[in-house]
DNA sequence: AATGCTGGGTCGACACCTCGA
DNA sequence: CTCGAGGTGTCGACCCAGCAT
C-alpha cells in the first residue's frame, strides 16, 4: 500500500493534520492552557485518525524532569506485590503527576542490575521494596537520586526509610501468646532477610521479659514456605515439642501450619502458630493465621509520598514507622493442659 | 559547594573530561568498534570519575529502534510473576539485546492503562501474560504493535499465541482421576479467566467420552483460594459428595484442599483433588498437589523469542502449543469404597 | 491587556560522513 | 586501503520568546 514501511506519525504529522503548528498540536497534546476550545477538539480528532501517540522518550528528555519514580521489588514476593498494588492504587495527590517503573528483582539478577535501568531513565527517585543492598551501595545510589526504602530498617544520612515497627510487632505477637499461657515458645528465623534481625531480637528480648529467657529457642527458617516446613520437622524431632512457634513471616508460618499438620498435630489445640505481615494467604491457610498486621496500603501511600516530596525537594530524608496491630484469628489458643 | 545544583554529566562532559571528542566518548560507551584500546581505557576512567551514565531515553530516541519488549502482568498473580522471572532469566540470544518494560495490571487500572506506557515507550513488542482484553482491542493495538499472547488462546490474524494446551491438559487431569475409578467428579470452574472456557469444556468432553456426561459438575470458582473455598462450601452442602475434585488452577485447588479438610475430610482417602498449572505452592500444601504442570520456563523462553522474532520481523504471528504434563503428588488416591 | 498561535532553539546521544596517518 | 578520530545533523517533543489580534 505505502511504498514503504509506515513510519509512526510525529507531531509534525499531526500538525499537518490539523492544519496549525506543532506548538499548538504539543499544547493540546499535553493539555496545557493556550489553545482554544475549537482547535483543541480539531487536533485531538486529527490525533485520533492518524492513530498519533506522544513518543515518551523524547517528552521525558526534552522536559526538564523525567516525571518518574522507580520501584525495585521481587516479583515473586506476594508481599512485596501488595505493596506495588497498593502504590498504583494510590490516588495521584495533585501535582504529583510521577508515573512509576517497575524494575523486577529475579534470580540471578541482582538488585544491582535492577537498579541501574532506572538510574538511565532518569527516575526522579527509587523506591526500593525491602532489599537487603549494603548500605555503602545505598549511600552511592542516594548520590544520584533520592532513595525511599520500605520495610527494611538503615541508619544512614539522606535515606529514607518506610516501615511497620518489626519490634513492636513481634513484641505483639509473642505477648499475644504468653497472655494465653505459652512458655515453651519456639521461633522460625528469617535469616538475612528485611527485618529478620529486628524481629529475632524482639522475640528474644519479650521472652526475657517476661523471665522466659531460658526458654528461647531459634529455629533457622526463611521467607518461604519451604524453609517453614523445614524448620518445623526439626523442631519436632527435638524432644521438648513447643505449645506454640512464632514465625519470621505468614508464608513461614504457612509452612509451619502445614509441616504440624502433616505430622497430625491439631492447630490450635496442640500447637499455636502466630505470623506476620497478614498477608493475603493469612486467611485461607487450613487454620485462619493469627498474625501481625502490616498496612501494606498505607506503607505504599506514604511511600509515594515520601517518593513525591523526595523528587521535588519537599522535605528531607527521614524515618516513618508506621505501627503494627495484631489480628487474631484461629491458629493461636490456650496452652495446651499436659 | 557548586554554585548550583549539579547537572548531570552527560556525554560532553565525558569528551571534555576523556579529552576526546563526544563521537569516540559514545563509541566507548556503547562498546562500539572504532577506537583504540588505550582510548577505551581512558574513557572508562573518566566515565568512572565524574560519575557519567548514558541517558536511556536520549539513546533510545536516537536510535532508530527502542530495543524495548513490553510486558503486561497481573502483579499479585503468582503464576504470572513466574512466567515473568522466566523472561528475565532467558539467556537472551546473541542479537536480541532487548530490555524488557514491565507494565502492571492492578485492580483499578486495567490492561488498557497498563499497555499505555508501554506503546508510548515505542516498544517493539508486548507480550501480553494472561489478560482477557476483547479481541477487536488487540487487533488495535497490533495495528500499532507486534503482540504476543501469553496463557491465552486466540484466533485472530497477525496476534502471536503462546500456550499449553488447556484441553489436553485438563483431560489428563479427568483421566487420571478416571483411572484411579472415580466416577463423581465435579470441576470447580474459573470464570472468566483464560483457559477457563477451554479447561471447562475439556472437563465436560473427558466426561463424556468416558461415559460419564450425566456426573457433570460444574461449580463457579475463579482463579483464587476464597473462590476455592467457597465452591468447595458448596459441594459439600450438596446431596452427594463427588469423591474427586478438579479446579481450574492449583490456587483454587489449594482452597478446595483447605476447605475439605476444615469439613473434617481426609485427602485423598475421603476426596481426591487435582490442580492445574503445577505453580510453586503445589508442593507444599497441606496435602501436596497432583496437578497438571505447565512449563513456565519454557512459555517464557518460547514467548521472548517470538517477540524478539516479531519485531526484528524474522518471522510472521502463528500459534505455539506447549505440551501439558501430569504431576502426581499426593492429593489423588484410588476411589474410596463405600 | 489578555488570548491564541507560530518559529526556532534545545534536551542527550548516536549515525553518518569526513579526514589524516 | 585500513584504522582511529572529529564534526555535524537528527531523533520527537517541549520551552520560550514573540507576533498577531
Amino acid at each position: 500500500m505505502t511504498e514503504q514501511a509506515r513510519r509512526r506519525p510525529t507531531l509534525v504529522d499531526l500538525a499537518d493534520a490539523a492544519g496549525c503548528s506543532t506548538s499548538l498540536a504539543s499544547i493540546v497534546m499535553r493539555g496545557a492552557p493556550g489553545a482554544s476550545e475549537a482547535t483543541r477538539r480539531r487536533v485531538m480528532a486529527a490525533a485520533e485518525r492518524i492513530g498519533y501517540r506522544p513518543d515518551q522518550r523524547a517528552r521525558s528528555l526534552r522536559r526538564s524532569t523525567s516525571g518518574l519514580i522507580g520501584v525495585a521489588y521481587h516479583v515473586s514476593e506476594p508481599f512485596h506485590a501488595d505493596l506495588v498494588e497498593g502504590l498504583y492504587e494510590v490516588e495521584a495527590p495533585s501535582g504529583d503527576d510521577f508515573d512509576l517503573v517497575l524494575g523486577a528483582v529475579v534470580p540471578g539478577r541482582g538488585v544491582e542490575q535492577t537498579i541501574e535501568p532506572l538510574l538511565r531513565q532518569r527516575c526522579e527517585a527509587i523506591i526500593l521494596i525491602g532489599t537487603m543492598l549494603p548500605v555503602a551501595r545505598l549511600r552511592r545510589i542516594r548520590e544520584e537520586t533520592p532513595l525511599v526504602l520500605v520495610a527494611r530498617r538503615v541508619r544512614a544520612a539522606g535515606i529514607d526509610v518506610v516501615r511497620t515497627d518489626d519490634h513492636d510487632g513481634q513484641r505483639l505477637a509473642i505477648e499475644h501468646l504468653i497472655g494465653l499461657g505459652h512458655r515453651s515458645i519456639a521461633y522460625v528465623d528469617g535469616g538475612q532477610h528485611p527485618g529478620a534481625a529486628t524481629r529475632r531480637r524482639s522475640y528474644r528480648d519479650t521472652m526475657a521479659a517476661h523471665g522466659l529467657g531460658d526458654r528461647v529457642r531459634v529455629v533457622a527458617g526463611g521467607n518461604t514456605e519451604e524453609e517453614g516446613i523445614r524448620a518445623t520437622r526439626r523442631l519436632l524431632e527435638g524432644d521438648e515439642r513447643p505449645t506454640a512457634i512464632a514465625a519470621f513471616n505468614d508464608r513461614a508460618a504457612t509452612g509451619v501450619l502445614t509441616m504440624l499438620i502433616r505430622a497430625g498435630l491439631r492447630v490450635p489445640e496442640d500447637v499455636s502458630v502466630i505470623g506476620f505481615d497478614d498477608a493475603r494467604i493469612a486467611r485461607t491457610t487450613i487454620v485462619p493465621l493469627t498474625t501481625v498486621r502490616q498496612d501494606t496500603a498505607l506503607m505504599a501511600r506514604v511511600a509515594r509520598e515520601r517518593a513525591a516530596g523526595l523528587a521535588r525537594q519537599r522535605f528531607v530524608a527521614g524515618e516513618q514507622v508506621l505501627v503494627p496491630e495484631l489480628t487474631v484469628r484461629q491458629s493461636t489458643g490456650p496452652v495446651p493442659r499436659s
